[in-house]
DNA sequence: CCTTCGTATAGACGCTCGTCGAATTAGGTG
DNA sequence: CACCTAATTCGACGAGCGTCTATACGAAGG
């Protein structure tokens, strides 16, 4: 469970400012290696533009012609990485966006407008 | 080489807005599966925060304890998701940012701060 | 209890990826 | 031309990933 994806002195991390080091790289690219599968990717936005913020297990894997295992597998990655938090209520589990984590890899791939 | 990453029918592509089909989000990962290693996020963040905004593969591999086929392959991979560039000029080859790619990820991240 | 439903875990399998050394292409120079 | 340096391409190998089926777990209901 990471505090925070980033440790840089400034306050605005960016890519632009200056080279990540290894162990900085090492743990964005866990992040994003998360988001480079399809599969994941629609996962996370089906979550994220729910009008709740909620999304039952059951609601993705319909989503899907995948078996319901794989889906698990997806939600296990997309939340040890930070993306999501899940909380289980009687059967279901439901699980949220952690709009920190998204909002910290925007910001660091948000490059000035003309370079 | 994709002219153009997201072709979404509202001009602010985001995560939140609604749930991506299986095309934009292949697309969408092929990117983020590029940006998923640690040695190609350090390559981008060092050309990136070079004042040119130019680097020279020698420069790169300096940077990093691998052989220098290996850095050529992750440049080569960086190129063809649309996040680098490459000239060649006399003997070197020297490679630059597309902020464009960054940017239209950034946006897709960017959720709004209170969901 | 035993069953049923929703979800997670375990183990297996094929494919992809990151890395290497070796060979190849491209440009510059004597 | 021969030679050198810069960079890419090739072929191979081991590790990791996405998917599956089968199994286990957890909560609710007869």
């Amino acid at each position: 469970m990471p505090v925070e994806l980033l440790e840089m002195s400034e306050c605005s991390p960016s890519l632009t400012r200056e080279p990540l080091d290894a162990e900085q790289a090492a743990g964005v690219a866990r992040v994003f290696k998360a988001l480079g599968d399809p599969v994941r990717l629609r996962i996370l936005s089906i979550v994220a533009s729910r009008a709740g913020g909620e999304v039952c297990v059951c609601d993705i894997t319909g989503s899907f012609e995948l078996s319901q295992p794989t889906i698990s597998h997806h939600l296990k990655v997309l939340k040890e990485v930070g993306l999501l938090t899940s909380e289980r209520r009687a059967s279901w589990v439901y699980y949220r966006l952690v709009p920190e984590t998204l909002g910290e890899l925007s910001a660091l791939l948000d490059v000035p407008a003309t370079v």
